[in-house]
DNA sequence: ACACTCATGTAAGCTGTTACATGATTAA
DNA sequence: TTAATCATGTAACAGCTTACATGAGTGT
């Protein structure tokens, strides 16, 4: 569960990059991800060099200090797949699973599809659990519980929402299941 | 930062409980927010105790183990308060926010909409930066960032369209006299 | 007989952060 | 000259999890 070993891996099987950039590219999503501190990124990038899981070159920066770009080795790519291949936890947090979504690209398409079907499955879970929550003990409830209940439906309403429509988009065939009223969502 | 804490001390600020208890409420919102495991859990209620903030009571079980009852003692309120009026980082998680949702009961209701506006203003700093990522450099974005961005674009909407109801659900009420007094309220 | 829920706790360890340290280049 | 961006790194520690340990009752 080193997360951050692998998602580092992921980013740079996308695209060769030097540390700076990991930390730059992951600002962009920060809110869904949180960007890695300098304590945590560079030590992962010298373990994932002397495991031989990714290359360095060192690149002399035009009037900037010089930067070492890191590139993903073959040896990674098996450890990076074997790691997307296991499915998340059915508790993994929005984190977690935004942390794959970013790494799609290293994901053949019949497979994100089907990391999107398990994560649609789950999330489903958390819902139909909220609202039984609701029904089950209304009363006993503070308003704190209330509006963290209210709050966590729409939120899974919303990613049920995406992921239906994602879905929807990545694949030809049309979904089996019923699908999600989604007039929540819109704004 | 150590939220777990104050979480802990929040959640008995609502109800006294067990540290049983706690696992099991946290359990109803673990998706948003993660149940404690024991280990952390039982140790932050030794130290809540061995600093006064809480107090604890045996409670033979009839047929069950004994149950350990924890309350909130004075001290503990005070510090819970002082916690609760910081306001969160602006790139605060899901997680974070949520914590604090759960904790509404201990929240007077004019910063409780406080809390709700600044969350806001945030949610919709994050969302505004997603959009403007999507327009300055849409060409070289790889299927996981435009994934992603999608991603995070419905849910910073989601979280939006709940605050603001929420937002007009809490403010409609409660105000007979002027319940503005600090302008540090509006936003 | 076996497993599960209720209920508590501890010890070892992993993961990641904070704060520091360096140094060159560019802009106010 | 002061600060900011670019760029790398380390050491100490905080925070939390995993896995273990205990024990009584309850269900299959």
């Amino acid at each position: 569960m080193p997360s951050l070993r692998y998602f580092v891996l992921g980013l740079l099987a996308q695209k060769s990059m030097s540390g700076y950039d990991i930390k730059c590219l992951s600002k962009s999503f920060s809110w869904l991800i949180g960007s890695p501190s300098t304590g945590s990124l560079y030590p992962i990038l010298r373990a994932l060099l002397e495991e031989n899981l990714v290359t360095m070159e060192v690149v002399p920066g035009l009037g900037k200090p010089p930067r070492k770009i890191y590139s993903i080795a073959e040896t990674g790519t098996q450890v990076l797949q074997a790691w997307i291949d296991q499915p998340l936890a059915s508790d993994a947090p929005l984190k977690a699973f935004a942390m794959r979504l970013l790494l799609a690209g290293s994901v053949p398409p019949a497979r994100l599809i089907a990391h999107l079907k398990q994560r649609r499955v789950q999330v489903a879970a958390h819902h139909a659990a909220l609202i039984q929550a609701a029904g089950t003990h209304v009363e006993g409830m503070d308003l704190g519980q209330r509006l963290t209940l209210e709050y966590g439906l729409a939120m899974a309403t919303a990613e049920l929402g995406w992921l239906d429509t994602a879905l929807n988009r990545l694949s030809a065939k049309p979904l089996p299941e019923k699908a999600v009223q989604s007039g929540t969502l819109t704004n």
